[in-house]
DNA sequence: TCAAAAGTGTTATCCTTACACCCATGT
DNA sequence: ACATGGGTGTAAGGATAACACTTTTGA
């Protein structure tokens, strides 16, 4: 017990993010605001005041604020803190960074002055396999596994041959998806990712594969943000909040898709879908796309009551056995 | 845009608590200490400083001062921020509190004083359904649905009784262990558990089904905790870092039945646990524990290598399908 | 000999995944 | 006609969950 020690209370900003997100068969969209001409785009935020009485009441007052967007579901991600990586010019000051996800409906232009929606996988190229690993993305991992070969010691560089293993799926076999913040973690600490060297000069290094940067720890909020839609997506029905009121069962696998970077089958996601009481059909079918018209579905609330977990398989077994 | 806005910056303290959490083949318990004798116990906490470079480390300075416990995994759980919740005298400064989950070996006594362990469920009765839904409990649900039945329209009334599905299960059939936090967010709304009547003399309700309190937000966290842990041993092999280097096939699943609150059928939990090649035998039997003697085991960390997300059932299809 | 715990075998069932195939519409 | 998307059937394989049963020890 260092009785000793200082003891000196931190002056904090305290700094609310949010990552709002929409979602169109096409792909997945960030709403993003650019403060000055050259500079990297950021994500709607500002400061916590004394006048927010939750935290989330804060994030919503400060959005509509700047984006005139209203905001469906909002959910905390994650509070980020570390002292040297929120400042950007160097300052000493600590910046807590609060991110939020905040999810919408329709991707209106929105386009007020600074606000704009933007695909989020310009920022993550690598989270993107719809189809198929992009080619892109071998420098990349060509540069892992080269800074895993340039650690100091064996045990180190096992260690990171493991990361480089249980995030991009280099040694082993597979893709999580999941794995957003882990991944983007991994290549901060390689120095692959521009934010990783403050001091460069912004547009110096070819966008190609590492993405755009974001302000800040942005990305690393975006980041998180993808990773927790990704995993949420299966237990709990959650992508609907992203739906527009009615759609066909294509849509709503294009917007998985996208969401989830992955292809499906299609005719077992139907299955799926309809199986597990998702949706039911509105009765009328689309000014065709394409193809055949396809039935219009909605989201079908009532299976919150009947299934509680909508997706979830998981060890629940129906009856306890005393032994 | 409101510009006329004061724009006022919250002073904020920033405090950090951590659930650590140990387990044994009995139960769960997590370390509390207790600043004044009359007071509800606590977690171990402190502000956040400015020499803390990240806040985990702030976090795990602040711990090993208090309880002079070593930390395992370290993960954080959430922040907490209302305004009107966190002071428990009525102080109008805000408090931010990130509540972090820490796992630690072994339950030594280390009763340093003010810190010891408690089993978890002392302050949460109502999670543990080891031995059947306990009938303490009735009146809890009584009172909520009482709670759901007096609330002034009609709409609201059902959306507080599918919330009672939800959580308690109780319009409907399923108890799901993860919602914890859920759970004491309904008992705090509906004024049954103590720490929502913030002005009345500690101790004065009997503290039966409604569990010990603890202060300020404490349970809050705790319950949060507790949610985490059931939800992330069902996809990643944590247990184990609960678990002492050589265990029992029983003892592993003693463990898992107190972390989640539910019995699990025994034949099954071995093969479930062997086939995913979690574990293998270390060779030794143990000194026998009231039956025929058990083979000891050990976690095998080559797991992780092999499969990525041991545990995990998800909608993973092997090939894409390009259609 | 019995209680208590350690183990093994087996089966019915469900879910997932993959494959094959037909339907309806626009160009 | 054919491309595009809509939509159905079904079978193989794997994972669960339940049941029945044998084995090994200590008291």
């Amino acid at each position: 017990m260092k009785q000793t020690k200082s003891h000196r209370r931190d002056t904090v900003t305290v700094e609310l993010s949010a990552v709002i997100a929409a979602a169109s068969p096409a792909g997945p969209s960030v709403l993003t605001v650019r403060h000055s001409g050259g500079a990297p785009s950021g994500l709607p935020s500002g400061p916590l005041e004394a006048d927010h009485r939750t935290l989330e009441a804060g994030l919503r007052s400060w959005v509509e604020e700047q984006t005139s967007q209203r905001l469906g579901h909002v959910e905390q991600l994650y509070t980020f803190g570390d002292r040297d990586r929120a400042a950007a010019g160097g300052l000493a000051a600590r910046a807590l960074s609060i991110g939020y996800l905040a999810l919408v409906r329709e991707a209106r232009p929105a386009d007020s002055a600074a606000a704009s929606w933007q695909g989020w996988y310009r920022h993550f190229p690598w989270e993107d396999r719809r189809d198929g690993r992009p080619t892109a993305v071998d420098r990349l991992e060509r540069r892992l596994v080269e800074w895993a070969a340039g650690a100091a010691g064996e045990a180190e560089r096992r260690l990171r041959r493991d990361r480089l293993g249980a995030t991009f799926g280099i040694g082993t076999d597979g893709w999580i998806e999941d794995r957003v913040l882990e991944r983007y973690e991994l290549l901060y600490e390689a120095g692959i990712v521009a934010e990783a060297a403050r001091g460069a000069p912004a547009g110096a290094r070819d966008p190609g594969a590492e993405g755009e940067p974001m302000v800040t720890d942005h990305r690393r909020i975006l980041a998180t943000a993808i990773g927790r839609l990704r995993g949420k997506i299966k237990y709990r029905p959650i992508v609907f909040e992203l739906m527009p009121p009615a759609f066909t069962f294509l849509q709503l696998q294009r917007t998985v898709e996208g969401l989830a970077g992955v292809r499906l089958h299609k005719p077992n996601f139907r299955r799926l879908v309809a199986q597990q009481g998702l949706v039911e059909e509105t009765g009328e079918v689309t000014p065709e796309t394409g193809g055949r018209p396809a039935r219009l579905l909605r989201f079908r609330p009532d299976v919150l009551r009947e299934r509680p977990a909508p997706g979830l398989r998981l060890p629940r077994p129906r009856a306890a056995a005393p032994d």
